[in-house]
DNA sequence: GTCTATACCCCGATAGAC
DNA sequence: GTCTATCGGGGTATAGAC
């Protein structure tokens, strides 16, 4: 675990020693003594900034890691005028971020959201909001780019769908290939509405 | 839990019930003593059948769900002549199946996937090969609708992905949008191919 | 093959001194 | 805010009678 710059807060280590866990491991996987370990702080520490115990550290972990992803997702889109092309860019910017990581950071939420669907409610809903924060991104930039209103919103749900999808399928294989494929794919399908 | 029908030999109503409890909960959150008691099995049958322990037991339950997925969407697949229609009638098959269960039954290896990937490799593989499996379904039904090798390798890896990423979309949302949406978009990908 | 008992460990959570 | 000690429970896994 990479020793976070120390004058970051306590709190602020705790989430994101959290998030970053919670990424590799999942929710269930992921214990509180090890959150607080890695992150330098002790379990008092953990219960004093989370009084709601592990699941309240849950939520707030999925809520940073929703920021976090939402602004690489926005530095993404932007870097191309084209948003087939910026869709294309964005698998190809996870597919090697996923690699530099040995293949264990994939999306920081995917984990948590399989374990916790429909029996913790408060997590799923951070869960929701998030998946729901980056739609909202890609049908923004869908939209800018001239796409009418309904085809953006059911585009921005696809291609969302696709790289979680894509994502953990390069994690299994160890490869870059079905995000890079689902790049293309997706751009074509988006250059399929222009038509 | 369903009763299993009781003629069910011990092993095989073990395997069941480790299989729905990982689809629902994950490797982590899925306890040998659960199995066993929904199982209608003691501890010692389960350690009997699976002495290598529970990551033995999780392999054995991704091997099992591999073979009841394939035979699921070879159903699906062989539903219709025209692919494109087949993939989307595979899409709301899925959203049907998965509304009834209340949300809760996904696909059933993904959540044990990312919990262990890069952490237990006798269990990704027993994943990887499901996934490719799977995927083979697919390009066979393709190629077979005479779509070039390589085409149909390609759209069967993104079809997979697709469909992954729906699902758990769909359950994080507690809606079959995701899965519908995915279909067509999956169709119209499928026809852009048809020249 | 089935069953019970148990060893050993780590889990989430709390109490209370400082 | 930080830290240590600890509680109660559940986890995996094993031993050995039947």
């Amino acid at each position: 675990m990479a020793e976070d710059t120390p004058q970051l807060g306590t709190r602020e280590r705790i989430l994101r020693t959290a998030s970053l866990l919670m990424q590799r491991q999942g929710y269930e996987g992921t214990g509180i003594k090890q959150v607080s370990q890695e992150a330098g702080a002790t379990l008092g520490s953990v219960y004093h900034f989370f009084p709601g115990g592990k699941q309240a550290l849950a939520v707030a972990a999925v809520q940073h890691a929703d920021q976090e992803f939402a602004d690489m997702l926005s530095a993404s889109l932007s870097g191309e005028a084209d948003p087939a092309k910026a869709v294309a860019a964005c698998a190809r910017a996870l597919a090697g971020h996923l690699r530099d990581s040995g293949w264990v950071d994939g999306c920081p939420i995917s984990a948590t959201a399989l374990e916790t669907v429909g029996r913790a409610p408060e997590i799923e809903q951070a869960v929701a909001q998030a998946f729901q924060h980056w739609r909202d991104l890609v049908a923004d930039t869908l939209r800018e780019a001239g796409f009418p209103e309904d085809d953006a919103r059911d585009l921005a749900i696809t291609i969302i769908n696709t790289l979680e999808g894509a994502e953990l399928t390069a994690q299994v294989f160890k490869s870059e290939t079905p995000l890079l494929v689902a790049g293309e794919h997706l751009a074509r399908l988006i250059g399929s509405y222009r038509g």
